[in-house]
DNA sequence: CTGGGGATGGGGCCC
DNA sequence: TGGGCCCCATCCCCA
């Protein structure tokens, strides 16, 4: 007995969760684009996607080999075994784009069907390319090009076409023009000078009217060195010009402007589908294949950089992230230590969440203090509830979900009844186990680095005083900003992964560790930071001082931090 | 195997 | 708003 359309229903229900992302737990940058997905599909997909997802939850994919637009039709395909190609634009460039990038992402199925098309269409696959590599030589490629590990930003092999330029895109019309599931993260005016090199043309000029769905330029930071450090840590960035990715940059302009909103598998006026049969033995055999995928070259400092999925910003385990993205929400962790966490995604705050959240985040630059004003009750519920749209079977009647302890309600009023008791008992938990503790640590930690840190609270020029913990301060702005490290709330939501944050300038930082932007680079080794601190912190590393020196035995660190830790080991009892 | 040190990443918070 | 500095956590190396 056999459910004949069982295949596709599950195969359409899968993409309609992308499209939601729904149970997403995978978020894929192209050029300057995020796209979610399910790691199980883009594993059962291809080999490589399958070496990629195993360990990272963030993946960059080189932007020589294929860009958004292209993605997006290769995001669509595997998800519905369609290729939908609009029939204005030049197709033979389109499916040359796609056949590069597939064959660059181990799509074999797809990779095929281009090249039948390509051939039909009487067009040679690839101008100057040779018929594309086994699979093994790609492995190795792909190795090369292995770019999770990548710094998304820096590197932008894309100068953007005139029509990017040209267009106008106003941020709602950007918004509107992008899928559910993809984000623009352009990096508005990025040295805008185009002194980083010839080839550079940054992420986007395009984005220079965008900066889009995040609303946030993460890259404004304009390095003393981004141009020969790029270079330097790049090790395809000035070479490789193959013709496949000139081919594929040649369909960038497209990359915005395909309408985005229409559901992949359903197909639109003016486009052709070519669909996948039956799933194809050879995907299977060469996902076999005993190879397997080369090891992802992670060096020391490599292996770091892609950390985020492993340490989740820290406050959320890998199994937390497995059930974080939900529908552009993103579930709380159970751990205590985060609990106070709640997420929502931009795209949810607007519609009919019924919710708070809007109210947050709308008055958050100037007063979200102003829902603490309030009772806090409803603004608190906004951190806990989220509605399932259009997901009803998952979760029955009950829409409404209470993101900690993941109880379902049928109204929202059941559950913000519920969730006072949360926030009763987690304000609690906070501020007994939490901040305060914390506090308590800090000040412990500094007087171990007595030596070195003077940051004493001298209340004489600090006439304004926290009412919560007696904490005094120069002036009534930074009170304010103190004050909220009481509060729950936490007003500032990461895009990317939906991790909270109680000040905007942290989840700006926060951002840039998503997207590998690291505008600080040493030039003694071309390794590139996040912060200016750490290169600071950093170049001690090559100048060789040590500025702390340990009291106790005479030690030296390079760092306070370390000088701090190596105290504790005087000052333990062990 | 273990502990200490070097180095790095990320978040909180103050200025 | 961004910089700077604090913290913790973690990885890696080495004795």
């Amino acid at each position: 007995m056999e459910l004949p359309n069982h295949a596709k229903q599950l195969l359409l229900q899968l993409n309609q969760q992308r499209a939601k992302g729904f149970l997403c737990d995978v978020i894929i940058v192209v050029e300057n684009a995020l796209f979610r997905a399910h790691k199980n599909i883009l594993a059962a997909s291809s080999i490589y996607f399958k070496s990629l997802v195993l360990h990272d939850n963030l993946i960059n994919l080189d932007t020589e080999m294929v860009n958004p637009s292209v993605f997006r039709q290769v995001l669509d395909f595997i998800y519905t075994g369609k290729l939908l190609s609009s029939s204005d634009q030049s197709s033979e460039r389109n499916f040359s784009a796609l056949l590069t990038a597939a064959s660059y992402l181990q799509l074999h199925d797809l990779a095929a069907l281009c090249r039948k098309k390509l051939k039909r269409s009487g067009g040679k696959a690839l101008p100057g390319k040779p018929s594309t590599p086994g699979p093994l030589s790609r492995l190795r490629l792909n190795n090369q090009r292995l770019s999770t590990s990548t710094p998304a930003g820096p590197k932008n092999h894309y100068p953007p076409t005139p029509s990017d330029a040209d267009q106008p895109q106003p941020d709602e019309g950007l918004r509107d023009k992008l899928s559910d599931d993809e984000m623009f993260v352009g990096s508005s005016g990025r040295n805008g000078n185009g002194g980083n090199g010839s080839s550079n043309g940054n992420l986007s000029s395009g984005g220079s009217a965008g900066e889009p769905d995040l609303g946030l330029d993460l890259s404004k930071k304009s390095p003393p060195s981004v141009g020969t450090a790029t270079d330097a840590l790049s090790p395809h960035s000035n070479s490789q010009e193959s013709p496949q990715s000139a081919s594929v940059s040649t369909t960038n302009s497209a990359s915005l402007d395909d309408s985005s909103t229409t559901l992949p598998g359903v197909d639109t006026c003016g486009s052709e589908t070519m669909e996948l049969n039956s799933s194809s033995k050879a995907s299977e055999e060469t996902q076999n294949q005993p190879d397997g995928p080369p090891p992802q070259k992670k060096s020391r400092q490599g292996a770091r950089k892609n950390e985020w999925p492993k340490k989740e910003a820290s406050g959320l385990k890998s199994e937390d992230h497995d059930r974080s993205l939900v529908n552009g929400v993103i579930v709380g962790p159970k751990d205590g230590r985060s609990s106070d966490q709640s997420f929502q995604c931009k795209d949810e705050e607007e519609g009919e969440n019924g919710q708070d959240h809007t109210d947050e985040s709308g008055q958050s630059d100037g007063e979200s203090a102003g829902g603490g004003g309030g009772t806090g009750g409803g603004h608190h519920s906004a951190n806990y509830v989220y509605r399932q749209e259009g997901f009803e079977p998952a979760f029955g009647d009950n829409l409404y979900v209470c993101i900690p302890c993941g109880k379902g309600f049928p109204s929202s009023e059941q559950l913000n009844a519920h969730v006072e008791t949360h926030n009763e008992d987690e304000l609690y938990i906070k501020e007994e186990g939490g901040t305060f503790v914390k506090e308590e640590d800090e000040e412990e930690a500094e007087d171990l680095s007595a030596p070195v840190g003077p940051s004493s609270f001298g209340s004489e020029t600090r006439p304004f005083k926290c009412t919560v913990c007696s904490k005094s301060y120069k002036d009534p702005a930074t009170l304010r900003q103190h004050e909220k490290s009481h509060w729950l709330t936490r007003p500032f939501p990461c895009n990317i992964c939906g991790k909270m944050f109680t000040q905007r300038g942290t989840m700006t930082r926060h951002m840039r560790s998503h997207l590998g932007l690291k505008p600080f680079a040493c030039e003694e080794c071309g390794m590139r930071f996040t912060r200016q601190y750490r290169l600071t912190e950093h170049m001690r590393v090559h100048s060789g001082e040590k500025p702390y020196e340990c009291q106790l035995c005479g030690g030296k660190f390079t760092q306070q931090r370390n000088l701090i830790s190596h105290l504790r080991m005087h000052t333990s009892p062990t």
